[in-house]
DNA sequence: ACCTTTATAAACCATTTGGTTAAACTATTT
DNA sequence: AAATAGTTTAACCAAATGGTTTATAAAGGT
């Protein structure tokens, strides 16, 4: 962190401070205060307040979109994959908590910004998982289920309880810890819920 | 709306800016504006920026708390119960699609939040919810569950289709209409996937 | 050594923003 | 109708904010 380029300090400082207060709250100089530099730097290798947050979001999303985006489109069969990726999914949102808010929050605020993101490349690619799902249907292996209502499954379960935590945490009752290991738990419980409900029974 | 009150006018205004742009995104000209009213009445009403947001979280709040609350503790069976809840939200939520993100957003935000809102009336309480779940699993009418996944997985599957409704268009890369379609056949959907999975299979 | 480019910092600036004031206007009370 | 209390407006203000400028080093190339 010492030799940490300038360029870097910022954008890692940016990132705080952006996932602490969004776009509008954000302050240039508090992020010139948490790199411990001077603002004008900020204008000089970002230029503007808007291009520094876009390389924020950026990278957030550049994390985050590949990663669904490889379990989702892994060539192992279904009951496989959503093991997989809830898994992955859950342990890879503990070390970055803040990322799922970050982007549901400024997606909701720039409509706009969705198509940006659309070309850039990573883009999550649901076809594949669609055709996945179709085939193992006309296959028998599972029931009749459209993949949208079953990729909006996925993601809901396990996303929602990190978007919503304060909210839930404050429903239950419960403490950090207490729900920390509430999510361990989900992990089983989201592949069992969603196999549960796709599986044939005899 | 013509012979609205200004306090109420300003509320309403508020409404819809705060909605749009968040606590900090919003300006108290631009909510002057969109009331057709001098902006110091603003202050003579609710004196700050930060009063007058709270009176508009307090409002949303009122009108989306008592909705899960009401469901929650009704005295009917538990799928009835999932199965009630769930259509309910949705239709509600059609009206007022803008409120679910409005609560997460700021509740991330402002994490003190969540325990100013504990103490009002209305607030969620989770215990019923969990003693009816703890007496049909003691009682062989359901699959041995924690409450506590059960009920996240409710609200899990009902809410974060909204939250996340511009980034699932584009993942699914799908039209308004089309994705109103698809909410409305995740009622059923929903329904099927929680039933399905904490009935007790023969 | 000399010059050019890149980096850094301090002071500065124009605009925006939440908030105030003082005066005017409109009921309401007496 | 005079006095009082409540409501509304335009003008104003101080602080904050994103962004710029100017000066000064440091690095790199010749």
């Amino acid at each position: 962190m010492k030799d940490e380029k300038t360029e870097d300090q910022i954008l890692d400082a940016a990132e705080k401070v952006f996932q602490r207060k969004g776009m509008d709250g954000a302050r240039m100089q508090e992020i010139a205060n948490e790199a411990g530099i001077n603002k004008a730097m900020l204008h000089y290798y970002y230029r503007s307040k808007r291009f520094l947050f876009e390389a924020v979001f950026s990278k957030a999303f550049s994390i985050i979109a590949p990663e669904i985006n490889r379990v989702i489109n892994e060539d192992i069969p279904l009951f496989e994959k959503i093991r997989k990726f809830t898994h992955r999914y859950i342990d890879f949102i503990q070390k970055h908590p803040y990322i799922p808010n970050f982007i549901i929050q400024e997606l909701n605020r720039d409509t706009d910004f969705i198509n940006a993101l659309q070309s850039k490349k990573g883009f999550p690619d649901f076809r594949n998982f669609q055709a996945q799902v179709e085939q193992e249907v006309r296959d028998g292996k599972i029931r009749a289920i459209k993949a949208e209502q079953l990729f909006i499954h996925l993601l809901s379960l396990n996303i929602f309880p990190f978007l919503a935590a304060p909210l839930l945490k404050g429903f239950l009752k419960i403490d950090d810890k207490t729900y920390k290991d509430l999510m361990e738990d989900r992990k089983e419980e989201i592949v069992n819920i969603i196999i549960n409900y796709i599986q044939i029974k005899e």
